[in-house]
DNA sequence: AGATACATGTAAAATGTTACATGATTTT
DNA sequence: AAAATCATGTAACATTTTACATGTATCT
């Protein structure tokens, strides 16, 4: 019970196709949740046979039969409800920690270039949020109430990256002093 | 692929029941990876079949019999193989940004509550792992180079916990400033 | 006497990943 | 002409979560 909703919330905001939500994933929602298209699409026939969302079939705009899903009232009264509940504090699951918790039985050298190349994509990361961030809210403190919301989800995945990039130059200032830094 | 890793690299450490495990991943290694017994005994059952752990019974000491698993040599390889492999980047799960991204379209204040009870857990955790870091690491300097990973992985923990509880208190100040803060 | 810690599992249900499958349109 | 984008799905497999199930020993 997860994936629902961020459907529903993306889909709150605007209607959509698979096609369209999977890219959202990919994007403004994907830093803080992950789906592939398959995924979404066997969620959004679920969604779909429950009554949360309603389908139209759009022939003529797009070449391949398009469906749109807009959110239905029982999608939104679920959404209410399920903003009401509680949510498990975060779980993270960094692979890459495990590695080097246990690099004195691994491949230290391969451990020390993957820990570097995922500062890299990290770092890349970071500087595309802080880019979509200078470009949508150059004044914080001209922000529309009603992008806070999306304002503060942003500033969550760039002090999400930031924090990921500064721990593995740490890593690296530590265990690999020489080379990388 | 990913829990028989983390538990590997726990056993390379010290040889240890599922039990032990279980209460490993609740603690030191729990801040970066998280599994219940039932995952541990399920996937350890798997390993030893693989012959990547070897399995001693211990009647004597406990009273249910207590089964002690040891890495063997394919465990070791396995390791080693494994440890130079690529990992995607995390990907990050965060319901409550979800909830967030969401408040306009669900319960306002239930949200915000929810926030600050998740601003207090990290907080928690946070010093909880911050007194561990005074206790066995009092001075970074002297740090022994066996024990600099464990230290670079608690030093992530922080980071991370410190991250969150940063994050919740920009949510409610901005989202919530007259109660809160 | 009751609670907590020790100790190990099975079974079902939900979720998520990977591989396969197809086909049109637009851009280079 | 080839590559990328648009567009939707099925099937098999792997992983994770939740519920069920049991029993001893130690501490208060």
């Amino acid at each position: 019970m997860a994936l629902e909703h961020a459907i529903l919330v993306s889909l709150a905001e605007r209607s959509a196709s698979g096609y369209d939500l999977a890219r959202r994933f990919d994007a403004s929602i994907g830093f803080f949740w992950k789906a592939t298209h398959q995924q979404i699409y066997k969620v959004l026939a679920r969604m779909a046979a429950d009554g949360w969302v309603a389908v139209t079939d759009v022939p003529g705009a797009g070449r391949p039969a398009r469906r749109e899903y807009a959110i239905a009232e029982p999608g939104r009264a679920e959404l209410l409800r399920w903003s009401a509940s509680r949510s498990a504090p975060e779980t993270i699951r960094m692979e890459l920690a495990v590695k080097v918790r246990g690099i004195a039985h691994g491949d230290r050298r391969a451990v020390l270039d993957e820990v570097h190349r995922h500062r890299e994509l990290h770092a890349q990361l970071l500087a595309y949020y802080e880019q979509d961030r200078e470009r949508w809210y150059p004044d914080p403190a001209a922000i529309a109430d009603e992008d806070l919301p999306a304002w503060l989800v942003l500033q969550g995945g760039i002090g999400h990256e930031r924090f990921l990039v500064d721990w593995c130059t740490q890593i690296l200032t530590t265990l690999d002093p020489e080379t990388s830094p």
